[in-house]
DNA sequence: CATGGACGTAAAAAAGTCTTGACAGGTAAA
DNA sequence: TTTACCTGTCAAGACTTTTTTACGTCCATG
């Protein structure tokens, strides 16, 4: 049983971290634009991590999480 | 100026978890080789994030924050 | 001695991240 | 209808993460 390699992402089925940060986005009122501005990335970015299937670096979910007034732990589980 | 690609990291001369990442761990009296197994990640991992210049995924991070009673934001900043 | 643990370097392979840019459908307002 | 914003898809390209394997050193014991 061979972990080939790449990013160390969550078992399938366990990734929620999407839904929480699209939620949180919208009780802000802000755009998939708006937060991928304050976050300081590309809104495909934005949208792919929302879309889950994603394992972000820990500094761009630090940025995330700011940008959102939450913190990587709240998010990411 | 075009930030080309590649994951997230930090500006260089800000990057200091790996420093923090190695304290904890001395703290509590692991060898890189026990982190790498309660993070359940190959020791080489563990070696490049403590030498910084490394951005590993949110969930890596996660890992090993739980494997040193740590939060992300305190290892990360 | 020599055996073993802890740390480090190196390099290839596999699989991802993140950007840019183009294009398309839906909805709300002028 | 036209304009504008929001969301989504697709794809190429540049650069990174993570594993595995192997080898070299240093230090503490036996």
């Amino acid at each position: 049983m061979v972990r080939s390699s790449g990013p160390i992402r969550p078992k399938a089925g366990e990734d929620v971290a999407g839904d929480r940060i699209r939620t949180r986005r919208n009780e802000l009122g802000m755009s998939q634009q708006a937060l991928a501005k304050a976050a300081d990335v590309s809104r495909q970015t934005i949208i792919s991590m929302e879309q889950g299937n994603y394992a972000p670096s820990v500094y761009l979910a630090l940025r995330v999480g700011a940008a959102l007034h939450a913190t990587v732990e709240d998010l990411w589980r």
